[in-house]
DNA sequence: CGATCTTACGGGATTCGTAAACATA
DNA sequence: TATGTTTACGAATCCCGTAAGATCG
């Protein structure tokens, strides 16, 4: 192993092939005497000749013909090898795994996730949806390649690229008195009862600091698990809820309305998270890209909507 | 194929192995920077990189694990081609044709083959047993690789290498007047009754020629096509023959005798015959080397019998 | 004489080792 | 600070191409 050559097979290979040093020299893009010289090292790395030279014929020794075998068997298997490897580098074949805070996974994750499969067939995709702390813990331990969360504050071993806001309104009956209004500022949601999310959501955590910062105690009128949950509190008119419109993609809506909320939009930044430790397979950086693509997309979109 | 080198795949594996550049360098006996440097090269030719460094820690990338497969499969694949070739080019492994005259055949030729197989126990031994010349015919067109005949006239595209003289003598029976002659001149056997060997027989060349050089007409009383019916009519009385003595090594002589002719011993040469155009195995090659050995053997016993 | 392989040799690229710089626990 | 990787750079080596030489048909 430490002595023979990928080129000197090569070249054996060519000679071997054409039984003819020169036509092997045109095929190997080299002068003659350097494709003769490689089979001498060859040779003398072998310990035996491998070509009977004569003036007018080339022909392999019985040494030749062993080797031939060898030779071949490692040459189909280099290339066999370095093909996959390069389909992995290209991003053709592989394995990602994207972990996708709640409000992530039902929109914008498979819309990056179906952009990522259609470039790319041949791909093992796997989605974790998982609130967003533990997404990011996925991404912390390995288990995942990329989380797509609200921006984390300690993220010395993440690298995070922001994507887009997502502001934070409050949601309400059609015919609740704050549908009336053209802005919410968060004074006007304090008279009702509140809906929100149970206190392991990043959710919660979110309106909890704003309400905090806004000088609010909060006194929730309900806890629950799940979007669907406040969706249905709201449409009893049992109170209203805040929640981040990312949520709201996929939802029906009849009968409820969304506002923003504040005159400075209240928002959190929405992600794409990996570890600074680990760096992005070929596959990871073309989810980036297209989480980009279409995260301008989705603010196009916005702009529309308005 | 054309871009990485073994060396890189070498230097990629003990790094992998080792989870240190270091240790990595230690093993393949290179300089800690310079085995940097070959990870280096050998990712900028993939396209990717292979392993996450930082200052205290090593680890491969998702490309890097994919690569190790196509690492270790190439490795091991041209570890094992290689191993088998320098088995053959050590003459572990391989085969060996060799073609031998009939007297040859059941001595000599069997005595040197018991070496070369006790020396290379894996090998794949034959023996073709032919007339001289046609022994020789094997070895031009290729289908034996060494022929123990005779020296050869014609003899352009061949090496014949020297091993001993066969010398020609008379057999006849013990009780035979010629038995009580201490040496035997050819005017001595002129008068018996012949028998000789059929005239595809270099033997029967062989004595006609030497007939017709002593100035005397043979006229054979038989003409026989094995050296055993020669044996068992000269038992029965009805004549005598000449014959080289390499036929008699084997041989029941009770009853008969065998005596050299001529003041100037005749003998034709015994030889190693090989083709000029093939560059010979190593197997071959060891194979002359034990013929030669052999016949310095015999020369010995000579010397001891007589 | 012509086609083909080998030898000789100079130039350029590759690769190595030493030394210094750099990064992190 | 100590460990371990990267950068910088001069030197040795390797490898190629051109030109001349050798060999056989």
């Amino acid at each position: 192993m430490i002595n023979v050559s990928l080129r000197q097979i090569e070249v054996f290979l060519a000679v071997s092939a054409t039984l003819s040093f020169s036509q092997a020299a045109r095929l190997c893009h080299l002068s003659q005497p350097a494709l003769s010289a490689n089979v001498k090292r060859l040779e003398e790395v072998l310990g035996a000749r491998l070509f009977d030279r004569h003036t007018r014929k080339v022909s392999l020794t019985a040494v030749g013909v062993e080797f031939l075998k060898a030779a071949s068997s490692v040459s189909e298997n280099i290339e066999a090898a370095l093909a996959r490897v390069q389909d992995f580098v290209s991003g053709k074949r592989g394995r990602l795994v994207v972990a996708a805070a709640p409000s992530m996974a039902a929109t914008f994750a498979p819309r990056v996730m179906a952009r990522v499969a259609a470039d790319h067939p041949e791909l093992d995709l796997e989605l974790h949806d998982e609130l967003s702390d533990l997404s990011v813990d996925l991404v912390r331990q390995g288990t995942a390649d990329v989380a797509l969360a609200p921006a984390m504050d300690d993220a010395s071993d993440l690298t995070q690229k922001q994507l887009f806001r997502d502001y934070l309104g409050v949601v309400c009956r059609a015919d609740h008195p704050l549908a009336r209004l053209k802005t919410v500022q968060w004074r006007d949601v304090r008279p009702y009862p509140h809906i929100v999310m149970n206190r392991s959501s990043s959710v919660r955590q979110l309106v909890d600091q704003q309400f905090a910062r806004n000088g609010v105690g909060l006194r929730p009128a309900f806890e629950v698990a799940h979007v669907g949950t406040m969706l249905g509190l709201i449409s009893a008119d049992l109170g209203i809820g805040e929640l981040p419109e990312s949520f709201l993609q996929n939802i029906d809506m009849t009968g409820l309305v969304y506002r923003r909320i504040g005159s400075k939009a209240t928002y959190r930044t929405i992600c794409a998270i990996t570890s600074r430790t680990r760096s992005p397979s070929p596959l990871l950086a073309a989810f980036l890209e297209h989480c980009e693509q279409v995260a301008k997309e989705v603010l196009l979109e916005r702009g529309k909507a308005s």
